[in-house]
DNA sequence: AACTCGGGGTC
DNA sequence: GACCCAGAGTT
């Protein structure tokens, strides 16, 4: 084994974090926290890991979930396709593969949701395969040891460091020394300020030689994201108001929220409000008055959302709705998964007492 | 190769 | 504001 495997491995054996999922040999513990982990924070992750486990304790469980269940353990973390994917996977593993793990990183990435990275995690962690992990640490870690110049987030660079960690991935402990180089970057070798004094590997890094550790790894710039605008609809019939459901397969699909429609602008007349949501969402409303407003930012686009009382005037109207419905108590909003804009919007809407006291 | 797909922490 | 995080899937 070379130095370098040696260094790192023998540093992650005496400071590596605590985290549950590594106090654990159990393949879906494992699957799940990788899936979870997919572009998310470790600090992020954990209470999520925690109820997830207790609710789905095993993979014939969550096989087996309802997707709003299943999308209610999810609310708050993000990337929600992610979810749906895992319990495709949790299908397969249990009806194809008769509730049999994957045993290679190949067979691994054919299951829905999972890709190279994870494919390589599960590979090396769960099955021991020498096979490696390319995540935005691994990038960071490898492009300052052996000063990669190109673009991490473009396919010359992301390619370059792929073949470093084929190539130095140890056929003894993959699963750790992938953990270690995916520690070392959460840890000491920051993205900002670095802390290269205390780094186990400094005499192999020849970013800290040439003193440009600060500068790699080098990554073209994503252009600004445009700003837009929704209008959502409160609808009240006696003590409830109307709540939608996105479609499955778009953005955010799945979860809840108020009647929603993107406007051009925001000072479009209500009139002019009214018949998009006409247009879009076969809604036939009169609006009456802003009731809230909340500012939002993904990750391609910005948002900013306003909320308006209104009034439903065709009656019937909600029988020829493009989507999922239900005539909801403010009380029932949290047995729904319901996304963090709409969520700012109840915020403001239910829980400061001045605000719509219903009637 | 570019785009879609969340949310939050950080500076 | 911009950047980045244990990325994957589609076009």
């Amino acid at each position: 084994m070379r130095v370098i495997q040696q260094s790192l491995l023998a540093w992650y054996d005496t400071n590596s974090r605590d985290l549950p999922w590594r106090i654990t040999s159990d393949p879906y513990k494992i699957l799940v926290s990788e899936i979870m982990l997919q572009q998310t924070r470790v600090e992020t992750v954990i209470p999520y890991y925690h109820r997830f486990l207790e609710s789905l304790p095993n993979i014939k469980s969550l096989a087996n979930i309802d997707d709003q269940t299943l999308l209610k353990l999810w609310e708050g973390l993000g990337y929600y396709r992610r979810a749906l994917n895992l319990k495709r996977t949790a299908q397969q593993i249990v009806n194809q593969l008769n509730c049999s793990f994957p045993s290679s990183a190949e067979e691994w990435e054919k299951l829905p949701g999972i890709g190279r990275y994870t494919a390589g995690a599960l590979g090396s962690i769960v099955n021991g395969e020498q096979t490696a992990l390319v995540d935005g640490n691994v990038k960071r870690v490898y492009a300052r040891m052996f000063n990669i110049e190109l673009p991490v987030n473009e396919k010359n660079g992301e390619d370059a460091v792929w073949d470093i960690a084929n190539n130095l991935v140890p056929a003894g402990r993959p699963g750790d020394y992938n953990q270690a180089l995916m520690e070392l970057g959460a840890t000491v070798c920051l993205s900002r300020n670095p802390s290269c004094s205390i780094c186990p590997v400094i005499s192999h890094c020849k970013a800290f030689k040439l003193g440009i550790q600060d500068k790699l790894p080098a990554r073209k710039k994503k252009k600004s994201v445009p700003q837009r605008t929704a209008a959502s609809a409160i609808i009240q019939r006696e003590e409830k108001f109307l709540l939608l459901q996105r479609p499955t397969n778009g953005m955010l699909g799945g979860l809840w929220e108020l009647p929603t429609v993107i406007i051009p602008h925001l000072d479009l007349k209500y009139q002019e409000i009214e018949a998009i949501f006409d247009s879009q969402l076969n809604l036939k409303i009169k609006i009456i008055k802003l009731e809230a407003s909340a500012r939002h930012a993904y990750t391609h686009f910005k948002i900013h959302n306003l909320a308006f009382s209104s009034q439903l005037i065709a009656q019937d109207s909600r029988e020829r709705l493009r989507h999922p419905y239900k005539w909801i108590d403010k009380d029932q909003i949290s047995g729904f998964p319901v996304h963090v804009v709409q969520q700012k919007l109840f915020a403001q809407l239910f829980d400061s007492q001045q605000k719509l006291s219903l009637q």
